[in-house]
DNA sequence: CAGCCCTACATTGTATACAATGCTGACTAA
DNA sequence: TTAGTCAGCATTGTATACAATGTAGGGCTG
């Protein structure tokens, strides 16, 4: 994607999770332009990705909308991720290399520092999440496929949209820690068995601790 | 998509699906506008939507080129296939109504008919594989999950792409038929694991009759 | 002669003017 | 009063001109 379209793409996208732009909210171009600097090319460009990303809806002659997400929806995502990160952590079980692994056990020893260190909470949540993140995507990696990863990728931005705003609390967040480190074993030993059946409920935790907050 | 842009993506992607356009060659913008008939603006339209599809890959600078796709690729596609697809019919197997059984008892009985029909051998062929897609279709609509369908979807479209110039043999279609009827009882029994194992046997054997008319 | 740079061209990226479309609200007729 | 129609406007869709970028080929230099 070309410099102005894919920076129009990101603006809109970063007002979008960060909620400034909200559900149901309709989009018009002449705003976006004038919000981002360019012309109406590039923000066009930028709204049909979101579209396809899933992010707005479009119609005909009536511009873009931001999509709402139901309850339903939400539980979706989650199942479906559930079923694609758990197949992926199958598959990087039979195939991982040692310097993969190595690399694994180096983001989980960083989330470990991240635990212990002393700083305040929110910061603590935000650095564990990027190195949950690095934890993900490396699994992905080493199940060698780049149409999974494209869809898991696709997935993991959707959540995001929903994760707005929602705070994590730490007892949650050493709950995953644990599946990171059970993860680390079960791929260690080719597992891949176990390997699916602990990244599936990683997941589906992720899932009931995202509904838990909402209901706050 | 507006009315130019989306008949420029279909003549496209119609020509990336014949063969027309092998895989590998540069699309400039210029061609093909004077192919289709309408200015540049529609035809980037088409080209940033087919490289979302995975039809072409997009460098900036330097334009569009059409996917080459390996063996492994196709592999890939159709494990994920299986995986997906399984999916949805356990789901569907769930909560499908007597009217949706209705519906694919129908497109089967259809397909029967085809078989028995005294057309030739590629109109058969060709007839088949409208209500095949049909009773895929209605599986993925009964598990009731748009973002689940539209995964599928964009999958089954790639492997159109392979599909190109491929030959189905009769006896491979009556195959096909006979997993079409099994997981019309699995469904009317509401049996969600015996739903998603002949629709995973289904896709494999499917890519399995690719694989072997490619080594002819 | 080989390697590098530099210029000209081919191609894509962006801005903007113009066309087409759908919506809103006022006016008319039953 | 209300339903329907039509004009004007707001907005998106398309075409095209211009800017930026990458590439190829020739000439220069060591």
């Amino acid at each position: 994607m070309s410099h102005a379209a894919e920076h129009a793409y990101r603006t809109i996208r970063e007002s979008i999770l960060s909620g400034e732009f909200a559900p149901n909210v309709r989009l018009k171009e002449a705003d976006l332009v004038a919000q981002c600097g360019f012309s109406r090319t590039p923000v066009r460009e930028a709204l049909r990705r979101l579209a396809s990303e899933d992010f707005i809806s479009l119609n005909r002659n009536q511009g873009a909308q931001v999509k709402a997400w139901t309850m339903d929806d939400i539980n979706d995502l989650f199942q479906l991720r559930a079923l694609l990160e758990g197949y992926s952590a199958a598959r990087a079980a039979d195939c991982i290399t040692l310097i993969q692994l190595n690399k694994l056990r180096e983001s989980i020893k960083k989330m470990d520092e991240v635990l212990a260190s002393n700083v305040p909470a929110d910061k603590k949540v935000e650095d564990f999440l990027i190195h949950n993140n690095i934890v993900h995507t490396s699994i992905w990696q080493a199940a060698g496929s780049e149409r999974l990863e494209s869809m898991l990728g696709r997935l993991i931005d959707q959540s995001l949209v929903i994760r707005t705003a929602r705070k994590y609390s730490l007892e949650r967040i050493a709950q995953s820690h644990h599946h990171h480190e059970e993860l680390l074993k079960s791929l260690t030993a080719h597992d891949a068995q176990w390997s699916e059946s602990i990244m599936r409920s990683h997941i589906h935790a992720a899932r009931d601790a995202l509904l838990i907050n909402d209901e706050n």
